[in-house]
DNA sequence: TATCACTCTTACGTAAACGTAAGGGTTTGG
DNA sequence: CCAAACCCTTACGTTTACGTAAGAGTGATA
């Protein structure tokens, strides 16, 4: 097909202009050449880096998992793996181990974050509490009002001691 | 109360003994102190840290913080905005404040890791057709499966572009 | 008193993901 | 052809939460 081909040669995007259409910074995309996530399609005869349309997604979807917490470096052996897979069902079936790990991951995750909410809801109560308590009382004196110790969650305990 | 206070000095830990009981390293308890976040009750003659026994619940208090997300800077604020309240009240209200905040923060983080485990899952569901493609295809040439565009997840549309 | 395990301070090292110049070419519109 | 707007490479700076090492003193035990 060489009208894709003339228009590819039509549509090559400069870093600055992938730059505007990603959010990212000049740098940034620098960075990710350094570590081998995205090459320039083509350098133009000064040196220029130039990018076809596909270099953006490549940037979304390296967002996309920076944004699930994947570092630069685990999405470049990411990028490898599916580069020295021999045959595209050997590659995705690599991606699919990775993908499961990640998953069961941010799940842990999750849930984890969903026990500290509860802690904060349990800490935000019982600071409900303390609005009644006696507006002189100092800081250095809280501890005296009539709760329990095993009342008081770790949250809110740590702060006074000490 | 004298007897604690017999009690206390006979109790008084060394930063290795509050290492031990924390999972902390030595060096780490250093650093709180350096920001403030923990000091030792005394010192010995010979200018070993001696802390009493709040001060692992204070460690703990400050990894609980950390692994909900706060970093030690925002730990230390938490710590002045205590100490410089006048009276306990306030000092409660302000870190009612704070714990509402990141509750809000932390449930908005759960948002976004339930979505991306929705889209991992949606990819693994679409890779799941990979293992059908032609086991001698290589990688190179993926793609050409008869699965339409809009199909394809970003998350696995990103990898083989470019 | 001699040890051996600890601890002290000081201070440089580390990994991540860029930020921020500096000094100097390249493109492109007018 | 000129100037403004970009881009290039090189390279040091930044933040966080410690790691690690060096050289020397301390404390409890035998």
């Amino acid at each position: 097909m060489p009208e894709e081909t003339i228009a590819e040669s039509l549509s090559l995007l400069k870093v600055g202009d992938i730059a505007r259409r990603t959010g990212k910074t000049v740098r940034a995309i620098h960075l990710y050449e350094e570590l081998g996530l995205l090459n320039p399609a083509v350098r133009s005869k000064g040196g220029f880096r130039m990018y076809r349309g596909d270099g953006v997604k490549r940037i979304e979807w390296i967002q996309k998992l920076q944004y699930m917490g994947f570092s630069l470096t685990e999405i470049k052996v990411f990028l490898r793996v599916w580069e020295e897979s021999a045959t595209a069902p050997k590659a995705m079936a690599t991606v699919r181990e990775i993908f499961t790990d990640k998953l069961r991951e941010t799940r842990e995750t999750i849930g984890r974050l969903t026990r500290l909410a509860g802690e904060l809801t349990d800490s935000l109560a019982f600071l409900e509490g303390c609005r009644s308590c006696d507006q002189g009382q100092h800081q250095r004196e809280c501890g005296g009002c009539g709760r329990s110790d095993h009342e008081v969650p770790l949250l809110v305990d740590g702060i006074a001691k000490r």
